[in-house]
DNA sequence: CACTTGTTGACAAACTTACTCGTATTTAAT
DNA sequence: ATTAAATACGAGTAAGTTTGTCAACAAGTG
């Protein structure tokens, strides 16, 4: 039941291209420099967010990091899932990501017991992140 | 946010002495044979239920497992904490193993938001986790 | 006693996490 | 065109966690 440190930098990370979105572009060490979080490590998770379509960048002198979409429209769930996986506890009451379990005696069964609890934590944590938005998160009050 | 073997194990095996509670005791190879559990990890498993006064174990032949409590008294969150540890995604929102952290810009700040989103997510799961009981598990009904 | 079962500690392979490094490649300024 | 500054990408890696296995021991039963 944890939050990896890639998905803790990230979201942090976003945080910093929130605050200046519309207005500039941020370099990985403004970024790191601010978040404390180390540079080279930082580096791919922006790549990550890159290749997922949240994030746009520039190389050169002049370059760095901007969100393509509007902190609103971003979401805590999107962005976990992206760095660290799917958000459910086990994989077979997963939404994004569902695969049979083999090895469970329930498999194919009417109803599995451990399938029933870990479905409703999984609504339930699905339910809080994605609908909190990068907009929601940046603010720093709390919702849900 | 992942479920580990142990603790998806450590439940399968605590609904079979459920189901025999106040009746019979069973074997580790009775469970482990039911549930399809690899016996020698399972035993690991049992043993950190018995340490924590989940359940009784006898020696010798005649001997095996049992519940101490009520089915309806062990919850799957104190389950859960035994075999995986505090159910927070990140230690500075657990409220039964609470750590500061120390690398976050946010550190003792008024708000932290990666605190007050995780904070939500810990209450969540611990809400559902710590009312559903052995009782409502091994029924297979959903709840929450 | 012999036999069966739980107890304990050590070990280990496979995987994951949290990084680091070297080498491209792109962009802008001179 | 050259150079400096920035991202892109692949590889590597040390440490820790997960998911087990094994062997020797302790205790209860007949």
């Amino acid at each position: 039941m944890k939050l990896s440190k890639k998905s803790e930098y990230g979201l942090r990370a976003l945080i910093e291209l929130a605050s200046t979105h519309g207005k500039a572009t941020l370099q990985r060490q403004e970024i790191a420099a601010r978040q404390h979080i180390p540079i080279e490590f930082l580096e791919q998770i922006l790549l990550m967010l890159k290749r997922a379509g949240l994030v746009s960048s520039r190389r050169g002198i002049k370059g760095g990091y901007a969100l393509i979409k509007q902190p609103k429209d971003i979401t805590l769930g999107q962005v976990i899932r992206i760095l660290d996986g799917p958000l459910a506890p086990i994989s077979c009451v997963s939404k994004t990501a569902y695969q049979k379990c083999n090895d469970c005696p329930y498999a194919n069964k009417p109803r599995c017991p451990v399938q029933q609890a870990m479905g409703t934590v999984r609504d339930a944590i699905a339910g809080i992140l994605d609908h909190y938005s990068l907009a929601d998160f940046a603010s720093g009050h709390r919702k849900g």
